[in-house]
DNA sequence: GATCCTCGAGTTCT
DNA sequence: CTCGAGGATC
């Protein structure tokens, strides 16, 4: 059946009718037509559809009520590497950022776009000859997930171009969001159907973007905010970056309404202070503001450092705090026994979650901040992400008010409990007689850097322990499925895999194996020195302190705690039945050095494309280089991916040579 | 003996 | 990520 030509006719004006009035709905705010005449439209163009499927378009309107679950998302490399922005807090790193420009393009102010950080998700929108073809999450920077059918349900997003000349490829870069109000009616809904509230609106659109189901995005009302171009073929010639968002508007992109152009370090401050007194009246939440280099040519001139721009910044607002006040302080048992207190607390949002709980480090910690049990103190996310409580309101100190002191016994087994003289941590004395540290030493045993057993968590140890089932990591080896059965969330499929990851876990090294002891004072690094050293399991048990001391980086605090543990009968026993349960483990030889990274310090930071940053550093190891945590003169070359942190700007700071992963794989002889 | 650099250990929430 | 402390270095 063919499609009479008036029907075809008519499709295509109710389409650009329709995406006009979208535009003037969402975009502009300025409907011109009632809701009622607007849904006419839209079911006489749905109605025309399904009696004509061939006029049925990818880039129809009627596609944005969304589409059955597809399957899992596709990968999607990025034309352009999706990059990202370094941060600036405080006036004087925006001082120091307009300096730096300045002084690279020699003029005494410089013209800047501004506009908000939209706190939501980037994603990128491919057009093909003018039809919205792609769209894909960041995902890392260079490789994120087709959410292509979510997106088109995006009523701002425009599905086709139209107005001025058609690029035959243009790339969209731009925010998903949800705005304050829709998050508002989101949850009441969820909370009068009973189902899970969101906790903010970062969430609850990631959540809605990740949908398998786009229909259920659809009911999501997410908006979008473009602020960008990435691969581009066809556009006309921008001098300035302003000028790309008047480009982008005219195809009908939101853009920030917000978004100004201003001069010097005085004009963006003006601005940053400006939106930081309308930040709550927003409709959408924000995290900070973005500072470009207006002129593109001068952007170019700027270029990038390691995987930011130098042209850009994004200058943050202060971590946010908030008052909670603290019902309790509770003392956990970790692996050495140490005692931490953590601060129970009226749960308060902050910083985007939901915060309980805090840790309070030690007594000394409380005394210096002078914390008392019913305390309204203030709260914050650290470093953007473990909460801290920053001080106490000693003003509304109730007077029922309690100080806090470490009990004298272990609140887990009842034993001793002990200071040393020069530690800050109070220690239950127990040792691995204390069901706390007995459970630690099993978590430590099985965790990821260790022997790496999958599916044995938290829950499932205490129940173990709690049974009695088990009592040391050795123990782990003797279980089968029928052993686990009768367990809290432990079906037979979960059993099975259970006691099929521990076997797999009998192959490993010599080093993990060393670490996953739990021996005081050896951490990961410690114990690949002793297994390099030593080259087997005997040698290392039967050495004095003054053999271990012959270990670079041991020194006599070290080689105590390993000789002590060694001499520790009930340690002995179970590497004993370790080694019974049939654990075999790779002799470690010297790495063959390699020239330009043995001998070598590196520092990882940020998401590499390819490699994660394990990877990275068992590969750096390898070859006889060294991976530490932090940047310091001693450093060689820093490793950035795409977010580097703060130990970029470090890196800078001291000159040390940034390296990105090509440019660590060539290091390596892995790359021409 | 002082200083700098690393390592180890502990921690939150989704 | 941050703190405390062990080890190396001068």
């Amino acid at each position: 059946m063919s499609v009479p030509r008036d029907a075809a006719a008519r499709a295509e004006t109710l389409r650009r009718e329709i995406e006009r009035h979208n535009h003037q709905y969402h975009v502009l705010d300025r409907p011109l037509v009632t809701d009622a005449e607007y849904d006419g439209m839209f079911r006489e163009l749905q109605d025309l559809e399904a009696r004509y499927p061939e006029l049925l378009a990818p880039d129809s309107p009627t596609q944005r009520v969304g589409a059955p679950p597809g399957e899992a998302f596709a990968g999607v490399t990025h034309r352009a590497p999706m990059l990202s922005l370094n941060n600036a807090f405080g006036d004087d790193e925006v001082e120091a950022f307009d300096r730096r420009v300045r002084e690279a393009l020699g003029k005494d102010a410089v013209e800047y776009a501004v506009e908000p950080k939209f706190d939501g998700l980037a994603v990128s929108l491919v057009y093909e000859r003018g039809v919205f073809k792609l769209g894909a999450t960041r995902g890392d920077g260079y490789t994120g997930e087709d959410v292509t059918a979510n997106l088109r349900t995006v009523r701002s997003i425009p599905l086709k171009l139209a107005g001025q000349a058609v690029p035959a490829l243009l790339e969209v870069r731009g925010e998903v969001l949800m705005q304050k109000q829709e998050f508002d009616a989101l949850n009441r809904a969820q909370r009068e159907r009973g189902e899970k509230e969101f906790v903010n609106p970062r969430n609850a659109a990631a959540g809605a973007l990740r949908q398998l189901d786009s229909r259920v995005t659809a009911t999501r009302k997410l908006a979008f905010f473009s602020y960008g171009v990435g691969a581009a073929d066809g556009t006309p010639g921008f001098a300035r970056h302003s000028e790309m968002l008047d480009y982008l508007a005219e195809f009908r992109f939101p853009v920030a309404g917000e978004r100004a152009v201003v001069k010097g370090m005085a004009g963006l401050l003006d601005y940053y202070r400006g939106i930081g007194e309308k930040r709550q009246r927003l409709p959408y939440d924000i995290d900070g503001v973005v500072y470009k280099v207006n002129d593109f040519a001068a952007q170019e001139r700027l270029g990038f450092v390691a995987r930011a721009p130098r042209f850009a910044v994004a200058h943050k607002f202060p971590a946010e705090e908030a008052m909670s006040e603290v019902l309790a302080i509770e003392v956990q048992v970790g692996r050495t026994g140490a005692l931490t207190p953590v601060a129970r607390l009226k749960p308060v949002f902050v910083g985007g979650v939901t915060v309980t709980n805090a840790t309070l480090h030690n007594e000394d910690e409380i005394r210096r901040k002078d914390i008392h049990i019913g305390d309204t103190v203030v709260v914050r996310r650290a470093g953007d992400v473990i909460p801290e409580v920053v001080r106490v309101v000693a003003e509304k100190r109730p007077a029922g008010a309690r100080p806090f002191s470490m009990p004298e016994r272990c609140p887990v087994c009842g034993s001793k409990v002990e200071r040393l003289e020069d530690e800050a941590a109070a220690r239950c004395t127990a040792g691995l007689y204390c069901p706390a540290q007995r459970k630690q030493a099993i978590l430590h045993f099985a965790s990821r850097r260790a022997m790496d057993i999958e599916g044995l968590g938290e829950k499932l140890v205490d129940q173990l322990v709690d049974k009695g089932i088990i009592e040391t990591p050795a123990d782990l080896y003797r279980l089968d499925a029928e052993g686990l059965a009768g367990l809290e969330r432990m079906a037979e499929k979960s059993a099975a895999n259970l006691v099929e990851a521990i076997g797999r876990s009998k192959r490993t090294t010599l080093a993990r194996l060393i670490y996953s002891l739990g021996i005081r004072n050896v951490g990961e690094t410690t114990a690949r020195d002793l297994a390099l050293h030593f080259g087997d399991l005997e040698p290392l048990i039967v050495a004095d302190e003054d053999a271990l001391k012959r270990v670079p980086d041991v020194g006599p605090v070290v080689a105590k705690s390993i000789a002590q543990f060694f001499a520790e009968p009930h340690n002995r026993k179970v590497v004993e039945s370790l080694r019974g349960a049939g654990i075999v483990f790779e002799r470690v030889s010297k790495p063959p050095p390699k020239s330009g990274v043995a001998g070598k310090t590196f520092v990882l930071t940020g998401t590499l494309p390819h490699l994660t940053r394990d990877e990275a550093k068992e590969r750096i190891l390898q070859s006889g280089g060294k991976v530490t945590g932090t940047v310091s003169k001693k450093t060689d070359y820093l490793v950035a991916g795409a977010d580097p942190g703060s130990k970029h700007d470090k890196a800078r700071e001291l000159g040390v040579t940034v390296l990105d992963e090509d440019g660590l794989l060539q290091l390596l002889g892995e790359k021409a």
